[in-house]
RNA sequence: GCCGGAGUAGCUCAGUUGGUCAGAGCAGCGCUCUUGUAAAGCGCAGGUCGUCGGUUCGAAUCCGACCUCCGGCUCCA
């Protein structure tokens, strides 16, 4: 028979040949090297016979595929070596993931996992990778397979294989076996275990089986694997570095902002915290504006009575602080959604206002669980800069294409990468299907207009309606949502919201929910993290700082600092009797942008000494000049100097 | 909320099997130095070892409950 190789050669084997077999009769060397095969662009286990006239290509290290593979091999080794020093415990599954692997136990009542442990289930898995054991693939019947997991008590195997015969009618399934151990598994794998070269388990954690909060909660151990030691530790040392950009060790390093025992989920802002976050508002302020929002103020606390309207009594009451005074239930709001559907009833509306953008740095609370708190990404009281647009259903499309562009003009300045993810009807939902059709259709349109690509996430809507959502990665990898655009013709229906349009008729307005930053202090977390706390110069809490040489300079430095400070700038003046070294270090560690140095030649000339933060010297200027760079930095929104 | 781990000075961390173990560095404060582009020197002060309860002659150390934090899961801006 023959197949086709990458290049356009055909290559002639015997009939019922494998992929090992090609990679060896191309040569010793890539046989050594093969991991598996892609066989007419799918990827299968060297051991496959090969079909007359494939396309075939041998997958090596090389292959981008290849890594999560041996991470597929090291999750089973992992479970070889669980198996066998915990005898009586079941697994459940084992996938590659990203960054690595995981595989996740059902341990007998009793026993508990730690890190601790990691070192003797690395020794054993290490073994069983010396010992080369081979993977070997076996299709067995649907009762066989029933059969052998029952017989070792390994209920989730059982479920799994129920659940495909149930859901894809299947007859047989496959076994991998590598040493003492066999999995129900789809594959492919590689030879042998020992392609797993370099490996090491980072943590445990618990995971509820098949990620459903009602299922037992099964101990997941993560690991991660590399072709070499030199990779693997080339990711121990990233992982370290990103230690250094987490926000929350950034927040206390640079004052920015605290946390309390007293109050967990909420930040204290300090006073640069504080500045940063009133920025932010600014520009939000600054971007809105000219696009037509008009800010509202609304209440924090309302009766019991306008979450019902607005479905959040139903639907999202496990998230509300609930109270209540003389008798009458009250929330703080979790959302300002209802709050402007209120103020926007309590008028009449005329078709020729439409549309109406109310927009409001909303002080929301929240009542998150408690193990989902995660420093600024994750609070119980936090901020938005949200806005909800009242117009007609046929503004709809240019008002999602307005807040899009809004969107990526906001990003922009901050030089941030979003993802775009489209999120449609959820199960718990109200409103009907029709009214559903309709809003998911409009925000796909506005996507697709736009070209722009995106990732469908189908039941992730809010109870309302469809969303737009804009993604960012923290220093860990982990995706967190910031801006978000929201089509809602329930809300407005809720509240018996309308307009009254040219026909002298009354009309139901549609509502857009919308946010860019989403919540101040998430975003100030991300951007801290995608900064590393270099904030840029318009941002920064401490813009510019000056260090008098000696104490005989301390007078002109404040003339300096007071200069600056006139013209709107954070400045602060090191007044400290120590080395000029000793101050550029402190203030380099702050990451404040811009160091002013103040001399006797300084004094003597009228300028001032000008240091970049990591820019090195910039050599001495007249200070009206300095002052100038700096105003026209922030004015421009520069990265710097 | 669930699973696992952790909590010693403002920060980073020592503290072997319960018995001068309450320590170090940095930060802070004081004094001296008056300094030219990433750390001057000396000294002082600072913690009822997360909280509460228990075991013990004796608990930072052992046990329990609770609180908070960390890593995940579920959920979410």
């Amino acid at each position: 028979m023959h197949v086709t190789l990458p290049d356009g050669k055909e290559l002639e084997l015997p009939d019922g040949a494998t992929g090992a077999d090609a990679a060896a009769t191309i040569g010793p060397g890539l046989a050594r090297a093969a991991l598996a095969i892609r066989v007419d662009g799918e990827l299968r286990d060297l051991s496959a016979p090969l079909a007359d006239r494939a396309a075939i290509a041998i997958v090596t290290a090389r292959d981008e595929d290849a890594l999560a593979l041996i991470r597929h091999d090291a999750a089973h080794v992992l479970a070889t070596a669980v198996t066998e020093l915990y005898p009586g415990v079941q697994v459940a599954i084992g996938p590659a993931i990203a960054e690595g692997f995981y595989y996740d136990f059902d341990f007998a009542e009793g026993v508990s996992l730690s890190d601790a442990d990691f070192v003797r289930i690395e020794a054993a898995m290490a073994e069983h990778i010396a010992a080369d054991e081979p993977f070997d693939r076996r299709e067995v019947s649907v009762e066989e397979g029933l059969e052998l997991f029952r017989g070792q008590h390994q209920r989730y195997k059982v479920e799994l294989i129920e659940d495909l015969v149930r859901d894809q009618q299947v007859a047989t399934v496959s076994l991998y076996r590598n040493g003492p151990f066999t999995d129900l598994c789809r594959g492919p794998h590689g030879p042998s275990t020992g392609r797993v070269t370099a490996f090491k388990l980072q943590s445990v954690a618990g995971a509820y089986w098949r990620g459903r909060s009602d299922n037992p909660m099964l101990t997941r151990v993560y690991g991660t694997a590399f072709f070499t030691r030199a990779d693997l530790d080339a990711e121990l040392e990233r992982l370290e570095q990103a230690r250094a950009r987490d926000h929350r060790r950034l927040g206390r390093e640079l004052d920015l902002f605290t946390f309390s025992a007293r109050s967990p989920g909420s930040a204290f802002w300090l006073p640069p915290g504080t500045r940063v976050f009133n920025r932010l508002v600014a520009l939000s302020r600054e971007m809105a504006e000219p696009r037509g929002y008009t800010e509202v103020k609304t209440p924090q606390l309302y009766d019991a009575e306008l979450y019902r309207a607005s479905g959040h009594w139903g639907k999202y009451r496990e998230n509300m602080f609930i109270t209540e005074a003389e008798s009458h239930p009250l929330a703080l709001k979790p959302m300002n959604c209802p709050g402007h559907c209120e103020l926007y009833g309590l008028q009449r509306h005329s078709y020729r206002e439409l549309p109406v953008r109310y927009s409001e740095p909303g002080l929301l609370h929240r009542n998150e669980p408690s193990g989902t708190l995660h420093g600024l990404l994750r609070v119980r009281h936090f901020v938005q800069d949200d806005a909800h647009i009242f117009c007609s259903e046929q503004q709809v499309p240019d008002e999602v294409a307005g807040c899009l562009e809004l969107a990526f003009s906001t990003y922009e300045i901050f030089g941030l990468e979003v993802r775009l993810e489209l999120s449609t009807r959820p199960e718990q939902r109200i409103g009907d299907d029709a009214l559903w059709d309709r809003a998911e259709q409009a925000l796909q349109s506005a996507l697709t207009d736009q070209a722009l690509e995106y990732e469908l996430h189908e039941g992730d809507g809010a109870f309302y309606g469809p969303k737009i959502d804009f993604h960012m990665t923290d220093s860990l990898g982990r995706s967190w949502q910031l801006g978000t655009v929201q089509l809602d013709y329930q809300m407005p229906a809720g509240f018996g919201l309308a307009y009254t349009g040219a026909d002298d008729a009354e009309h139901q307005p549609v509502m857009i929910h919308r946010a860019l930053f989403g919540s101040y202090e998430r975003f100030i977390g991300v951007l801290l993290e995608h900064t590393g706390g270099e904030l840029p110069l318009w941002l920064a809490p401490v813009q510019a700082i000056v260090l008098p040489i000696a104490d005989r300079h301390l007078e002109r430095a404040e003339e300096v600092r007071e200069r600056l400070a006139a013209d709107g700038l954070w400045v602060e003046v090191d007044g400290r009797s120590e080395s000029v070294g000793r101050k550029i270090r402190d203030a380099e560690l702050r990451k404040v942008p811009v160091m002013l140095i103040v001399g006797d030649r300084e004094v003597a000339a009228g300028e001032v000494a000008v240091r970049a933060h990591r820019g090195g010297d910039l050599g001495a200027m007249a200070l009206d000049r300095a002052v100038a760079r700096l105003r026209g930095a922030v004015e421009q929104r520069a990265q710097g100097l």
